[in-house]
DNA sequence: GCCAATTGCTTGCGTTCGGAAACATATCGG
DNA sequence: CCGATATGTTTCCGAACGCAAGCAATTGGC
């Protein structure tokens, strides 16, 4: 086996126990505190960043790598909590795009913060400022075939 | 807020994205092609590097980062598959190891090989191996505080 | 204009997971 | 030796997800 398949092997095991481990540390204080699952705080980003703070359930779907299923069934809780909302497009009925609420807006806001104080902990110990600008460019790499970037 | 909480944040976002890019890109031919879940290889490949090919279920929970009940419950079907097996503690009858059988050796190799080969994929455009070794770097140093490191 | 293929969204079903509770065993303090 | 506490495992229950199917609306070929 070739030393660049050997070290992609490496970086991929690694950054699926990276998530785990992220997952496990943010999810139980984002859900205490904000009433909110990861995944819905990341849906939730995506939409504070459009345009005009919507975007159609596939759209959401493409970005979260998640089914279209799952953006009907996620923004089902929000809609009734107030957080999201639903418009239609006047060219195209099939589109039901979500939308950010002002209510949506202030907590998604406060999750925001939470998930940034909780980030920095991550790196506080033993990373420079280098070190995590340089990791947070490589992983840049891996998602710029997506959809737009978050933050 | 300050560079570096914004620079951690988006290193902790960008990594989360990635996940969930490389889970759905690597489970379908996963599951098709050798019967297993990404999460089931995981556990496989780190009875593979244990001592004696098995380890107990509240250690096999805290490498993967996910909790007791949903090891018994992944190790159940892969048990009756024969690719894992059981094994008592002498000193301590609490314990029910979960041992990696011959069978079960052959299958998380070609599954690895799997694994490998996409991995060498996400990286064959666009990146050069001191990039790819830098990232693979930089992840093991987030799961550095985790139980023994994969590969 | 019309029928077929495509796209966006939703629903039903089976699978997977975490947390609480239950149980067995082990360890510790007296 | 014995009760209290801790640890390892399993089961139950509710929540979240993907896939297949279905429906509504749009697009493209003719």
């Amino acid at each position: 086996m070739s030393f660049m398949t050997q070290t992609s092997f490496l970086a991929v095991i690694r950054l699926l126990s990276a998530q785990a481990l992220l997952e496990q540390k943010f999810s139980q204080e984002l859900g205490s505190v904000h009433g909110l699952s990861l995944n819905d705080s990341l849906l939730m980003m995506h939409l504070e960043q459009a345009p005009l703070l919507r975007l159609s359930r596939v759209d959401l779907a493409k970005r979260l790598c998640v089914s279209p299923s799952t953006v009907t069934r996620m923004t089902l809780p929000l809609e009734k909590l107030g957080m999201l909302g639903r418009e239609a497009d006047a060219r195209d009925a099939r589109l039901a795009y979500v939308t950010l609420t002002d209510t949506g807006r202030k907590v998604i806001g406060a999750a925001r913060q939470t998930l940034e104080r909780k980030s920095k902990e991550v790196f506080k110990d033993r990373w420079s400022a280098e070190e995590v600008g340089t990791l947070a460019d490589l992983l840049g790499r891996l998602t710029a075939s997506q959809p737009n970037d978050l933050v």
